[in-house]
RNA sequence: GGGUCGUUAGCUCAGUUGGUUUAGAGCAUCACGUCGACAACGUGAGGGUCGCCGGUUCGAGCCCGGCACCACCCA
């Protein structure tokens, strides 16, 4: 068959990928063999695949596809994540265009569309992976809403719930107006924003002259005011402290008070304290026990509801309905028609952002539920020291850091979301307000029953409604869900039914998996949790080692985002490119935990490399009609000088073995980009740049069979080396190069072995002596046509003998001599201690040589000389260790050679 | 403001308990080249006082202190 000009991807992506899908190979199940198992980090159902996700993939891919090669039980669970704010605000969104509220629906309705909407997209991502080559077991395919996944997650909240370990509480929370729900912390993005500083005066209430002004960015917040705060050591208002003042507009009267959390330099050094509106305002209520006056709605709207008791005026029920950001206008403009604002001032600061919706963030009190962290880690102390005792191996490690120091200050984790698609609290609630936690309505009416009787000192435990003061019908399940996290902490457990169904055999064979690969970016809401619910739930950790990689920016450093709309198409560049290049061009240059900076230019290389790997195929294939000689009874022709191409394949099986240790011990250190580099370079250099051409028969010559042999058989390693990393393109070569057995998916490593370092060396100077000649040739403008006579001077002419016709091959030689003395006329090139001279017809310039020849000299002699300075340093000689020692003896000996073969050199030049 | 990480060639990055031939790779650049695998290529070449200042040491890209700048996390 015909080899195509280039390697095609497009047919051999999808027959390979569909070829490997119907032998199973990516199916798991447990036996004999050590697992080796990977959860996929799960993607948000409503994501696409974006360069994050083709990075994390890749990166896992080529981690199970190489233990698989190894022969370990390879399974790699596939999945998606229900991911309740961005879920449901894409379902909200739809039903918009639909013309639908969702305030005009049910729940149940709206969950309706919801799960539509998951069956038509939630599974698009996956197919998206499935182009990248990705070797996930399809059949494993997980979600976070699944039955049994939601009844685990609600298992796990009573149990929590039981063991103290939950509560509901009253707390300042991050509150999205927009979605209008709470947010955790980590969801808040924080961006610098332009705003204004207004200056507003509070006049004393108890005369007519004088007050304090303070600087504020949010005017709007003004009517919650309670109370001015000073520094206890501010001069400027020590005196003040005590006194009353006025709130602006509605004119209530409010007390200076003192506290050294006021910065006297900021502003004018007086705070405006708003409990009810930050975070930080509230600390300091709490503090100085002031009352909390909220004066917005939950979408972030001015409400007069709290303010009943200042009797607001006509003025302040104008505010009613208005939003926060047109108030904050309004307000300041009234502000100033009473002459109390002083000057407005530019501001740089500081603004929580939603990370789902964008909406600016309200610090807001709100009945929420949480887990007690403290309690938490007090339980399972585990989360912390596996991470910091290499328990669990965090590359890089110095992430560790950035673990310890969050755990150290964790607060605690507010678990529930004001929103419908999500595990619902299992909470219930009476019409007296009191509440019970039970996975149904009628365990909680029984347990509010029992608990009610218990109060009331009855003796007969409740067994029937009629022992309580409300019917089954008047409680009512708490409406909000819970947080995605906390469904999602569970995964590398119940994707293996580990919570549903504790202790089965998958569990107990898969659990802990072996590497979790994910984005630092989530290490807190994800990684942590899923170490600590696996010390809570299984007192193991979930996982070995955690892979962290870093963001994928765009070539200017930007991060890669929708807004700027600098996030490439993925699936156009695997069409444009392949997955293979895709692939290697996303691995190439990306650290574990270091950001990557994506550039196309990288996704060329990888394209260049299928086509090298191509042409290496063509190269082959083309010998495999002309082999002659031994094992092959054809042509008959014997090949008169087989003992170049004996030393070709000795070194290059050497190389072999060494990089095949090399990747070995980079893949331990989860140094892949490296490993990745270090196969890319054998292939190219090693073997398409030296040995190809080292074995390559001269024009319309035959080659030996056994030669042939070993070159198809070097061929097929490299692939399976190569494999993890570029599947389509080597499976194809592989099945290419002749027929196969089986296939290089599932084709095993063999054990690595030692490589002979003398012929490494020897390999090295016969490259460098080609290499040197070459650029002699070229700086003389030789033309490859062009043939030379090579002299030899060298006390080694036995390292030369094997390489002898290679090289004349190499430098176009026509002969190959050896001699004892310098030959006049010719060009003379030094390498380590032997001398090459170039004998030629035509006419010589010399003068380039002679200059780099001196150049050279010059660096030896400048290298000799630091040598010299530390053998001369007595300190040095007494404190170095010997083996160092030993070394700088050698390096001061070859130096010394070395500036007399140049000398030698250079005299015979004159 | 607090914390963490980083700063090595034009770009992206390696550099392993301080000594391994006075710092390595890929890309980009330059010169030459159409030679029967490959111009998506070949053969060569050039390019860095390792952010700055100080210290420890016989010896520092690597360790310590300070500074500058970048990024991220937290407030």
């Amino acid at each position: 068959m015909e080899l195509s000009k280039n390697f095609l991807p497009t047919e051999a992506d999808a027959k390979w990928y569909q070829h490997w899908l119907d032998k199973g190979y990516f199916n798991s199940k447990p036996d004999g063999r050590e697992p080796y198992t990977i959860v996929i980090p799960p993607p948000n159902v409503t994501g696409v695949l974006h360069m994050g996700h083709c990075l994390n993939n890749t990166i896992q891919d080529i981690l199970i596809r190489r233990a698989r090669m190894q022969g370990k039980n390879a399974c790699w669970v596939p999945g998606t994540d229900h991911a309740s704010i961005a879920t449901e605000a894409k379902v909200v969104g739809m039903l918009r265009e639909r013309g639908i509220a969702k305030s005009s629906l049910t729940r149940d309705e709206f969950l309706g569309y919801a799960w539509e909407w998951k069956e038509k997209y939630g599974g698009i991502i996956l197919q998206q992976l499935k182009k990248l080559g990705c070797s996930l077991d399809w059949n494993r395919t997980s979600f976070t809403m699944d039955e049994d996944y939601y009844t685990s997650v609600i298992k796990v909240f009573i149990d929590l719930y039981n063991k103290g370990l939950i509560y509901r509480g009253k707390r300042m929370v991050n509150w999205d107006p927009v979605s209008l729900t709470a947010l955790s912390d980590e969801e808040v993005i924080f961006k610098e924003v332009d705003s204004k500083l207004y200056y507003v005066h509070y006049k004393f209430a108890d005369s007519n002259t004088g007050g304090i002004t303070v600087a504020t960015t949010r005017p709007e917040t003004i009517l919650g005011d309670v109370a001015i705060c000073v520094n206890p050591d501010d001069d400027r208002y020590r005196q003040l402290v005590g006194k009353e003042v006025m709130v602006p507009i509605i004119n209530r009267k409010i007390p200076i008070i003192a506290d050294e959390y006021v910065a006297a330099d900021f502003g004018t050094g007086a705070l405006k304290i708003t409990p009810a509106h930050d975070k930080n305002d509230n600390m300091l209520g709490l503090k100085h026990q002031l009352k909390a006056i909220d004066t917005l709605d939950a979408s972030g709207k001015f409400s007069s509801e709290e303010l009943v008791d200042d009797n607001p005026s006509e003025q302040v029920l104008s505010y009613n309905g208005m939003d926060r950001f047109v108030l904050r206008k309004k307000i300041a403009e009234d502000v100033a028609a009473l002459g109390l604002l002083e000057k407005t001032e530019d501001y740089k600061g500081q603004v929580g952002t939603s990370e789902r919706t964008g909406a600016v963030i309200e610090s807001k009190l709100s009945m929420q539920w949480f887990i007690d962290m403290k309690k938490f880690m007090d339980k399972n102390p585990e989360a912390l020291s596996s991470v910091m005792d290499d328990t669990i191996q965090f590359h890089p490690p110095k992430l560790k850091n950035t673990y310890s120091h969050w755990l150290g200050n964790i607060k605690d984790w507010c678990i529930s979301r004001q929103l419908w698609w999500g595990q619902r609290i299992p909470a219930w609630y009476a019409p007296d307000g009191s509440f019970a936690v039970a996975a149904t309505k009628e365990e909680a009416f029984e347990k509010l029953s029992r608990e009610w009787s218990m109060v009331n000192g009855e003796s007969e435990p409740a067994s029937s409604i009629h022992h309580s003061r409300f019917t089954i019908n008047e409680i009512s399940q708490d409406e909000d869900v819970l947080d995605t996290w906390f469904s999602s902490w569970l995964w590398p457990m119940e994707v293996f039914k580990g919570i549903s169904n504790p202790g089965n055999e998958e569990a107990k064979y898969y659990y802990p998996s072996t590497t979790l690969v994910t984005g630092q970016d989530i290490i807190f809401f994800w990684v942590a949790r899923m170490i600590m619910a696996g010390y809570e739930y299984e007192d193991k950790p979930p996982f070995k080692d955690v892979y962290f990689t870093g963001m994928v920016r765009d070539k200017q450093g930007r991060k890669m985002s929708k807004q700027l709309g600098n996030s490439p198409d993925l699936l156009a560049l695997i069409d444009n490119y392949g997955a293979d290049a895709v692939r290697f061009g996303i691995m190439v240059s990306s650290p574990a935990g270091n950001d990557l900076m994506f550039d196309e230019t990288a996704l060329e290389q990888g394209r260049n490399f299928n086509n090298k790997l191509w042409n290496a195929l063509k190269l082959v294939k083309m010998w495999e009609q002309r082999q002659a000689g031994t094992g092959n009874g054809g042509s008959g022709i014997v090949n008169s000088e087989p003992s170049h191409q004996h030393f070709a394949i000795d070194w290059f099986q050497n190389r072999l073995y060494e990089v095949q240790a090399e990747v070995e011990s980079l893949m331990k250190q989860f140094r892949l980009s490296e490993a990745l580099k270090t196969v890319y370079s054998l292939v190219w250099d090693d073997f398409c740049s030296w040995y190809l051409e080292w074995v390559k028969p001269g024009f319309e010559q035959p080659i030996e069979t056994a030669v042939y042999k070993k070159t198809v058989s070097f061929f097929e390693e490299l692939m399976q080396l190569l494999h993890p990393f570029m599947p389509f393109i080597t499976e194809e070569i592989y099945h290419q190069l002749g027929e196969q057995a089986g296939d290089l998916c599932t084709a095993q490593y063999s054990a690595v072995a030692n490589a002979d370092s003398s012929i490494l060396q020897q390999g090295d100077l016969l490259k460098r002596v080609i290499t040197n000649l070459r650029d002699a040739r070229n700086k003389n403008q030789f033309k490859p046509k062009d043939s030379i006579q090579l002299h030899i001077q060298t006390a080694a002419k036995e390292a030369y003998l094997p390489i002898e016709s290679i090289l004349a091959k190499q430098v176009n030689a026509a002969s190959i001599s050896f001699v004892e003395v310098a030959l006049a006329n010719s060009i003379v090139v030094a390498v380590e201690k032997d001398k090459f001279y170039i004998e030629s017809d035509r006419q010589l310039d010399s003068g380039a040589l002679k200059a780099d020849l001196l150049k050279d000299l010059e660096h030896q002699q400048n290298f000799l000389q630091s040598v010299m300075k530390k053998l001369g340093n007595e300190k040095f000689v007494q404190n170095a260790r010997p083996e160092v020692l030993a070394m700088e003896e050698k390096k001061k000996s070859d130096a010394e050679a070395r500036i007399r073969t140049i000398e030698e050199s250079l005299a015979s030049m004159n």
